[in-house]
DNA sequence: TCTGGGGTCCTAGGACCC
DNA sequence: TCTGGGGTCCTAGGACCC
């Protein structure tokens, strides 16, 4: 039985968002009309564009480009900061606006949902709940979205991709050929930069050119992922909608330092502060970990990464920041450096986790524990320890606010 | 004053075992 | 007595997504 897919996306979701924010809050210019980003902190060299109106996109801005880049396009470009708590809130009203269409909903990212209609239309056309899901957003949340309709999650969303803003398109089986095929091989989803080439060396442009290229032929030159393009390609993708409320695979935490480092100590310093936000992150989950990574970036964007197993598996702060630092000392060649990362994988419910192989530490996890309910109620920077702050303001300035 | 940060999945190659 | 080979697990690195 053919399925009923939608996939909703926003437009420009971090512009848009913070321009119905500003609106609400009694700013009188809508930033998705003029020449406007979202984007980083140039200061802290995280300066890139996460997101355009699309009068900054007729200037030539891509997302992804160096702020300092964005602004030599178009010298009236106006900047706005990130603000995930606002992110958030607009993410939910949507999935919440969503879930009152089906049960059977994926929140892909922070702006996109796949819905599975095929049992939930009630007699009512796919094509017409489309069109009320996108009026009704646009009616009550005050920002646009993009919404495509097909039988399969990977069709839906490649229609969702054709024209914007706040439009509803369609790409059923059989429009494949002439709604698909003729695009480039770079917009099929998970065709990204380092494939496009390898393609065009095979006399390979369009999504058309894959689909009918000899599938053996893929397989015996990408492997897996030559399965899934020419797949993907023909339209094929018999993955299921399924409503996440899983548990992460891994959870990590990164910072790009102001300048780069090459002191062993205050490299230490970072790691241990990313350990605390990591673990923090981890007993939330009420999860425990088997494997702490390391990720270090040198000043010429080389990246570096090294795991090492826990003794036993634990959510505790000590451990974790004991390990990360292991894992550092053994890794560090002396490079000045860019980028630090530390991240658990290998993860576990706390609750499930057979008990012999679970050090229950009890008087740490005691300690954790305090901590944590000290940070959920007064929020996570109202503890850190003595001279340690400077790197707290590191980690976390990455989420200051944005004052009005 | 050039290049974020959060993830997921796959693969090549080495270690180790029988 | 020159060099096996299959299976499994682990690690580092790299691809992709938003």
């Amino acid at each position: 039985m053919e399925r009923k897919i939608l996939h909703v996306d926003v437009n420009n979701a971090f512009l848009s968002w913070t321009a119905v924010y500003m609106l609400k809050n009694g700013y009188s210019i809508d930033i998705r009309k003029i020449p406007s980003i979202i984007g980083g902190d140039e200061e802290r060299r995280s300066g890139i564009v996460l997101a355009k109106s699309p009068i900054a996109k007729k200037f030539g801005i891509v997302t992804g480009e160096p702020i300092y880049f964005a602004k030599k396009k178009c010298n009236k470009l106006e900047v706005f900061p990130v603000n995930f708590e606002i992110f958030n809130k607009y993410s939910n009203d949507l999935f919440n606006l969503l879930s009152q269409y089906t049960d059977k909903i994926e929140r892909f990212s922070i702006d996109e949902c796949f819905l599975d209609l095929t049992h939930y239309l009630n007699g009512k056309k796919l094509i017409d709940v489309a069109y009320e899901i996108n009026r009704r957003i646009e009616e009550e949340l005050k920002f646009t979205v993009n919404v495509g309709v097909s039988s399969n999650k990977l069709l839906a969303k490649m229609a969702s991709d054709f024209e914007k803003p706040n439009k509803v398109h369609t790409l059923y089986e059989y429009e494949i050929e002439d709604k698909m095929w003729p695009l480039p091989v770079s917009e099929l989803f998970m065709i990204g930069r380092k494939t496009v080439p390898k393609l065009y060396n095979l006399g390979i442009r369009t999504i058309g050119d894959l689909a009918k290229i000899d599938k053996d032929f893929l397989v015996k030159r990408f492997g897996k992922f030559g399965t899934m393009m020419w797949n993907y390609a023909n339209g094929i993708d018999e993955s299921e909608v399924i409503e996440k409320v899983d548990d992460p695979k891994s959870i990590g935490n990164s910072v790009t330092l102001p300048t780069d480092v090459t002191n062993l100590e205050e490299i230490e310093k970072i790691i241990v502060a990313l350990s605390e936000q990591v673990s923090f992150r981890l007993r939330k989950h009420n999860l425990i970990a088997k494997t702490v990574n390391v990720q270090l970036r040198t000043k010429d964007f080389k990246d570096y990464s090294h795991q090492k197993p826990l003794k036993f598996p634990t959510s505790s702060t000590k451990e974790i920041i004991q390990t990360a630092k292991e894992i550092l000392f053994e890794m560090y060649k002396k490079e000045p450096i860019r980028l630090v990362g530390v991240r658990v994988d290998n993860l576990e419910n706390k609750d499930e986790i057979q008990l012999s192989f679970f050090n229950n530490n009890e008087k740490q996890d005691k300690i954790d524990d305090v901590l944590d309910n000290i940070k959920n109620k007064y929020g996570y920077n109202s503890v850190t320890r003595a001279g340690k702050l400077d790197v707290e303001n590191i980690v976390k300035g990455k989420e200051k606010k944005m004052k009005d």
